[in-house]
DNA sequence: GCCAACGTTGGC
DNA sequence: GCCAACGTTGGC
């Protein structure tokens, strides 16, 4: 999951209360149904640093909570605002997201360097979701990497 | 700041 | 339903 560290970095979460933050924001079809549909409980998250100085994976995290309205679509004026987003008929949704630990940051650059790495999606050519799913595949070896 | 690669919008 | 125009993402 993508998050751009000048709105939260991983030390950002670390502070936050239950270290823990509902993943507002996200304005995509696609990445919004991977959390309404996909996403469990307890399942393991790559916090990924983007559009920033040195991209890459900057923590693990967990989903801890499944997915509900998200907060800002209500708000008007607000950056999130969408209105044709109403109470009864909410557009966008997120889960909650909470810190296990932060790592070492494995960057981009790293990732590409890595030919077993070679089908993950966030290396994909053109790929702009801010959440895809990894394969557990690439999980352990990510996981291995980031000791 | 550039720009490739998408995603969305809206006229038709 | 097509598709041109426009907007956004995000690495570089």
């Amino acid at each position: 999951m993508k998050s751009e560290p000048a709105d939260v970095s991983i030390d950002d979460l670390a502070a936050m209360p239950n270290q823990t933050v509902d993943w507002y924001g996200v304005r995509n079809y696609q990445a919004r149904n991977f959390m309404r549909d996909q996403m469990s409980v307890g399942d393991g998250v790559l916090f990924y640093h983007s559009n920033c100085e040195t991209p890459g994976i900057a923590g693990i995290c967990e989903v801890s909570s499944s997915a509900y309205p998200d907060r800002f679509q209500f708000v008007k004026g607000h950056k999130y605002y969408d209105e044709k987003s109403t109470q009864e008929n909410p557009r966008w949704m997120n889960v909650d997201v909470k810190l296990v630990h932060k790592t070492r940051l494995l960057s981009l650059k790293e990732m590409r360097e890595m030919p077993e790495l070679a089908n993950l999606r966030i290396l994909q050519r053109g790929n702009r979701l801010s959440i895809t799913p990894v394969d557990p595949k690439d999980w352990e070896f990510i996981i291995g990497k980031l000791k």
